[in-house]
This record gives C-alpha cells, structure tokens and sequence, in this order.
DNA sequence: CGGTTACCCTGGATGC
DNA sequence: TGCATCCAGGGTAACC
C-alpha cells in the first residue's frame, strides 16, 4: 500500500512514541510473514530492548534495537500500517510492539497480509538485505545517477520509475504524479529521454515526494491511514491519479486512465495533451 | 540476461 | 438480500 511519502510519515509517527523507549515486551501475532529470522528471535531480542532508532529506507521501515539486540526491518506492502493511541483493538494485528513506564501500545497491522517483517542481527547485515534489492533513495538520488540507471533498462519509463532496483521509493500513484508534472508519457522508453526532459524527472520525484510529506501522503477507501488514524492529504490535490475524466489540473483535457506494457494489472493515469510521446 | 506474467492475500465496491 | 466478479497503493518467483 505505502509508497514512500506514507512510509516516511509511519516513521516520522512512530519516533515520538518508540524512540528511548523500552520494549517490555514483542509479540509475534502471525508468524507466517517473517520472512528472515523467526518468531523466537524476534520475542527474545525485543523483551526489554530499547529502541535507538526509527527510519526508513526505500518503502523499508527499519528499527534499530540499543545493545546489539538487532534490527527489525517491516515492508508494510499494501495493506500494511501501524496504531498507536487507538482507544479498541484494531483487526488484523500481526505484530504488538508492548511498551514499558508507561505502559503503552503500538500495533503492526496487515489486512491482506501482503507485507514482510525481517530481524537482522545487526546493521552491516541490513544494510547488505537492503542493497541486494534496493537501489539509491527517491529523495536521495542524484540527476546524474538516475540518468544512468533510465539508460540501463529497455523497458517504459513508468514501470521503471516503480522498480525498486533502479531507484526505491515510488509506487502506481507517484509514478503517475511524478510523470505528468514532468510532461513525459508513461509509454516512453525509459532511456529515451531528452537532457531537458531528465531535469525535469529529476526535480518532479523530489518535490511531488516532498509535497507529498508535507500532506502526510494519500489516502483512499480503507486503506493507508497516519499512525493516528488520519487521512493524508495529497490525493485532495493530486494531478493524475484516480482523476479519470475530470479536467487537467493545467490544460483542461480529461484525464485518461488505461494499462500499459510492464504493469500486469495496475492502472495509468496521464494527460493526453499534457504528456506526448 | 532482460522483460513479462502469475501469484501471494483479504475486504470493499459493484453488478446481476 | 445473496452471490459472483472485479479491484486495490507491492514485490518476487517462474517463465519466455
């Protein structure tokens, strides 16, 4: 569910509540998503740790435990998010975060059960986790550094902007966002573009990621939420997605919505006149 | 090897 | 109301 401006978001939630904080206890509600480490490693090492970080990395996020209790890495996917301050138990809890003096309560949930949760035993590890099947950060990457890695690929530019070997962080919405703000066409090939066009990539990922914060990402139907339970913000003022037939935002010309090559299932959202080929 | 598709899950919306 | 179908922001394994 999450791309990165709602990932940073869980994080930037999260910090208040879990940083300097002692874990009195972790508990593994569905172990079937731990994908590296097992339960047992993850109830023993988060009895009584406390915890010295909270980050993101790509679509990541990434706790670090104090006293080499290990790091633990949770891909909220689709339909994953976290819970703090909700008055009743929320369905589909998969991991409790128990927390001592005062006593408090952060829930991990994951509806469609989509997501991943890992332990690593320390940073070195994570880090190499992270580099197997992560390239640089949306907000990190340079423009320089994202034209070589366009060129590398002979596929569209839309499902490469969203592979997150080439860069980590987009998904469909922003890819949507970012492609139409930049005036390209989801269609174009990816090591096509023009000098002029790559400049334009580059400054549409940052600032529509950036705004994207700044609103506290996008939210619809049931899914993504803050660590409060609130709605984000973007998609009240968005460009392309989920604007089928409304008006562009600049030229007036209705919004298509079709499928393209690369994409199995998952919708496109552009301006015709806007975004040439 | 690079690119494309099937599939992992569940719940809400829509259509008959 | 009941049932079937479709759809969803992600990512990986298997296939061509």
């Amino acid at each position: 569910m999450p791309e990165l401006p709602e990932v940073e978001t869980m994080v930037r939630g999260l910090r208040p509540a879990l940083l300097g904080r002692k874990l009195r206890r972790l508990e593994v509600l569905d172990p079937s998503l731990i994908q590296v480490g097992s339960a047992a490693e993850l109830s023993r090492h988060g009895r009584g740790a406390t915890v010295l970080d909270v980050g993101r990395r790509g679509k990541w996020v990434v706790m670090t435990l104090a006293d080499s209790r290990g790091i633990i890495v949770i891909q909220p996917r689709m339909t994953g998010g976290f819970w703090l301050l909700k008055p009743e138990r929320p369905d589909h809890i998969r991991l409790t975060f128990h927390l001592d003096k005062p006593r408090a309560i952060v829930w991990y949930c994951d509806t469609r059960r989509l997501g991943k949760i890992a332990w690593y035993r320390d940073a070195q590890d994570a880090e190499c986790a992270f580099e197997r099947s992560q390239g640089p950060d949306a907000l990190e990457i340079g423009r320089d550094q994202l034209a070589e890695r366009l060129s590398r690929t002979g596929r569209g530019i839309k499902p490469t902007l969203m592979d997150q070997k080439v860069l980590a962080g987009i998904g469909n919405i922003y890819a949507d966002e970012v492609l139409h703000q930049a005036r390209i066409h989801p269609e174009r090939g990816a090591r096509n573009l023009s000098t002029v066009e790559l400049d334009r990539l580059h400054r549409a990922i940052s600032e529509i990621l950036q705004t994207a914060i700044a609103l506290e990402g996008s939210s619809f139907d049931a899914g993504y939420r803050t660590v409060l339970g609130l709605e984000g913000g973007f998609l009240a003022q968005n460009a392309v997605y989920g604007r089928e037939n409304l008006p562009c935002r600049s030229c007036s010309t209705p919004i298509l919505k079709t499928k393209i090559l690369g994409l199995i299932g998952r919708p496109t959202y552009y301006c015709p006149r806007c975004q040439t080929r």
